[in-house]
DNA sequence: GTCTATACCTAGATAGAC
DNA sequence: GTCTATCTAGGTATAGAC
């Protein structure tokens, strides 16, 4: 037996067991401590390998907080806002995008790469350009689009009211979530998007 | 001369000159580069002080980051948005807000502060509430109050309102500025904050 | 209070056995 | 490929001279 599964219960992870154990480690240290404050020892430690099979996989710390970023950054875009919430009138339509996003970009594993992609951003602009690129510019896409797709809503300026509206939402989240707002100045969500909505539409 | 001033020159700075320059350095290394990425030698290099004298004046590294910012964040407070801006007819006002906010806060050392804040937010929870309080809450109280003072606007929902304008206007700025979005996926200011106005002032 | 020198530790990265 | 053991640089913090 050389490299075949040696435990039948467990299949064959993509690519290899070890990176696909690395790189989970890796994700729960990198986004919980940032660049700097993540050591290989501890990413070996949580990932249960020893650090030369890390440097066997990832030519470096950095090689490997670039996979990793890359990683979750386009996966994230591939289930990102389905189909079926974008059909049906504006106003509710509206609502549920709103939710949903607050939803898909409130859970814990995006506000940590939210969170590291900003704190990093000096350090490794490619990395802050990329999510800029796969995150943003996609979800602000998508949102225009559906404004110009959509023209008795006689917006006057589809694009800019899709970066108000996508604009409200993360920073949003940004203030209650991560910036602890949620304990010092609460807000209800449901609140907000129903102002944001209202105030989107009322040009009609 | 006991610990008067040695050089005619050069006056004594708040406290003490060692103090303000450590501060000074500290400042310029902590920001760009975050807590873990900054290094004690650094901050001594840069400040022109040995590192022992920082540890006179600080407790240890936190201590000394602590206190940069608390000082930033506070000091940010004092001159942020002048009386003048208030006054005279609602949307050339919200026009005027919003531009001298994009200017204030767009400017290297509060993005690098927010930057900052951020990334250090897991590691630093007390630093983010105080950002919380003495930046967020307070310039939404100001943009609240400045609604709820104006009912002629006839706005449903002030405090949502509020939350809107200054959520647009700093993730526009996260976006563009830290996030490069000025390269990847570039906007006229003028044409955001022309739709933001419009979209608060339609209620009536 | 301020500097130079240093103790002590942990970091990233590699060597060599298996 | 994977592990244990190790190298070297650089980290925080302190001791002791002035």
């Amino acid at each position: 037996m050389k490299s075949g599964r040696s435990n039948p219960a467990k299949p064959n992870l993509a690519v290899s067991d070890k990176c696909e154990q690395i790189l989970q480690g890796a994700m729960q240290v990198f986004l919980q401590r940032g660049y700097a404050g993540t050591s290989m020892d501890r990413v070996a430690a949580i990932a249960n390998v020893s650090k030369q099979t890390i440097y066997s996989h990832f030519q470096d710390k950095e090689g490997l907080f670039t996979a990793l970023i890359e990683r979750v950054t386009i996966g994230r875009l591939q289930a990102e806002l389905g189909e079926e919430l974008w059909e049906g009138e504006p106003e509710p339509t509206l609502r549920r995008l709103a939710t949903a996003y607050l939803q898909k970009i409130g859970d814990e594993e995006y506000l940590s790469l939210l969170r590291v992609v900003i704190g990093e951003s000096v350090q490794f602009p490619e990395l802050a350009q990329l999510y800029t690129r796969t995150v943003i510019q996609r979800g602000q896409c998508l949102i225009c689009d559906y404004f110009k797709g959509h023209p008795e809503l006689r917006l006057d300026d589809p694009e800019a009211t899709a970066r108000i509206f996508m604009g409200a939402l993360v920073s949003f989240l940004v203030s209650q979530e991560i910036l602890y707002g949620k304990q010092i100045m609460p807000f209800e969500q449901e609140q907000l998007i129903d102002q944001l909505v209202k105030m989107v539409l009322r040009s009609e």
